[in-house]
DNA sequence: TATGAATGAGTCTTCATTCAT
DNA sequence: GATGAATGAAGACTCATTCAT
């Protein structure tokens, strides 16, 4: 996996300090940005909750906009990690796949309001930053690709519909945070939901073959 | 189904031309919204879009968020109107199910920007705007759960997952907007992906036996 | 008494079309000046008050300051009439003067809204009509001057403390619509504070002597 | 005498700074205010009298109406403080009474313009700024409540014309500023004038008895 | 005479970003 | 490295006034 191409250019030259700043700064964003939204959220607000003032804020980022890019280089990073974490050891395919879906569901359900918000917020990135979110995305698919090779082999399956399953493994999960508000109202507890996620696409992806 | 409890007051007493400004207005606004998103859209810029100046634009709308809501009653109703027709005249419950989830496909094939504009944008509604909203989407959701207990007639289904099942149908069409990137990318045509999307739900809809 | 110089023009010819409808207006305008004043209150809120659209009313004046002053034309007109009437048929002086006293008190108290708003709104006045309505103001100053002096006939007063004397019994009694927070906490009934007041003033002017 | 229960907000820290720039602002608002009034005033007019660009001006309040309420907060301050001197070391009470009325009659004079706005721009006050206004002004009338109950030590007064005294005494040279235009017409000097009005109201208040 | 839709100049207000200390 | 005051461009919204019908 090559090294993140884009890094966020900072003043600041001590690197263990930029880290633990940004770290702030991202636990900080997510709070605004969650509650308020990107562009109602001031960055006096995210220095604030972050414990810096807007001047030291700034000495870590250039734009507004490198917020979102750092917030989400976090949390993909993060459930990219998750991942891996849950199916390492695993080596039997249904088992691995199982696993990786259930961790999916796990991450995103623990992550909804930055997933929200990095849904939401895409439109505000620039050319680049667009750029590197979707590779890294495309990344985090492929690694649902294999896992679904892995889950078929010797079995004849249609690429293409193995591609898209892929795709859809990782989008429906996120549907636990758009469709919250629905949920919510007519199921007990998000675990059963998951569940039931669970079930439905393991039946979905059977259409591969 | 009863009419829309919010209506967008307007200070222009001849409803033909509240009808028809708010047209151009919405065909405006779509095509502003769909470019840069709700906050970075000005309305000076979807006025001049809609043919209209900004103190005309104000003459039928009373706050900038009217706007967003006047786009999805119209987009809520189209959808719903389309899949209405679409299963028009079809008794047997499974054509009638794959006709709505084809038309379903076919609607947020067709109106993708939108969609992906009122998912990104229901942040900005007001308490009002959105309890509306969710309610039209509620009954939109109710309609696929009666189509998928007609398919369904006569078997013993649980009733929690046929639920989730309608909502996951609604849902996961809307991947094609939001991974548009992704699927341009991989397959010639869309038709393909609607065709492999349908077959998928199709087969994860069994869950619920 | 001349006759108003200004006359504020009019596109009617029908005069007493003129005459009905610029009471609309007054009226409206008088509810609404009075409780969101002059530049607060719009147009169209007056017109719609006045029973008219805004069109309508546009006939009838030519700007919105217009309307300040036929407010005012009025109600300065009303008060002359009602203490002109109040010491009509009385010859003995200081009955004369007591009534005018009693009734400007009474006039004022009766048209507080409007006088309230009539003393904020001067400034909203062109050159023009503060002269006009300056000059009218000394005219009801004048009268009250005049019934001083026969009050003091046979007397030896100083001129100028009477001429004062007349500003301030006209004056004084603005007090109730100024201090009408602190007086309703204070007092039961604003008959009493208008006794006082009288009793005051009659107090008061001894000091010309 | 309890502290101002309301204070303006300000996003700036440093507490002199903002003393001084509010300082500016109070005498930038005057010159504006007292030649156009609160509703034709511009924020940016009032900024570049106060050498200030608006952005900075709104770092130092939060809305065009807070400008109001730190001009009165500063003015009815003022007058206290200036009746308070003057009476400060007399002890003989109708020596003190009097001193304090000479003072109120000079400082409504220097201070006529603000003054005048201040009756003009109260209905610009939202309830809680109302609310303090009217907690001021109740005290100042009591300031000069306590003089009267001072001045007739002794003597059987109505109590209930001994606080309408307070009222009158406290409103009646507020004619200066309404009545400026007749005033100087009919006067030489505004020393005169308000000598008048002193010995005006010092017979006045005789009817207490 | 009455109507009311269209106009657009004018204001308040916000906030990302800079930079002197 | 940290601070926070200053900046000013930008955008939402209002409303008096006009004029074609």
């Amino acid at each position: 996996m090559k090294e993140s191409a884009k890094k966020v250019e900072t003043k600041i030259k001590n690197v263990d300090l930029v880290e633990q700043r940004r770290q702030q700064i991202i636990q900080g964003a997510i709070k605004i940005f969650s509650a308020k939204g990107f562009h109602s959220a001031t960055v006096r607000e995210i220095a604030e909750e972050a414990g810096l003032t807007m001047g030291t804020l700034y000495n870590y980022i250039n734009r507004k906009e490198d917020i979102i890019y750092i917030v989400y280089d976090y949390i993909s990073e993060a459930l990219r990690q998750e991942v891996r974490d849950a199916i390492d050891g695993i080596s039997e395919p249904k088992e691995r796949l199982k696993a990786a879906l259930r961790q999916n569901l796990k991450s995103i359900h623990q992550h909804q309001d930055v997933i929200m918000f990095i849904y939401k917020a895409s439109s505000f990135l620039d050319r680049e930053s667009l750029h590197e979110v979707l590779a890294r995305e495309t990344e985090y698919i492929e690694l649902f690709e294999d896992l679904l090779r892995g889950y078929f082999r010797g079995k004849k399956v249609d690429e293409n519909r193995l591609r898209l399953a892929a795709d859809l493994l990782t989008y429906i999960p996120v549907m636990m945070t758009f469709r919250r508000w629905s949920l919510r109202r007519r199921f007990d507890s998000m675990d059963e939901v998951m569940k039931h996620i669970l079930d439905f696409v393991l039946h979905g992806i059977e259409f591969t073959l």
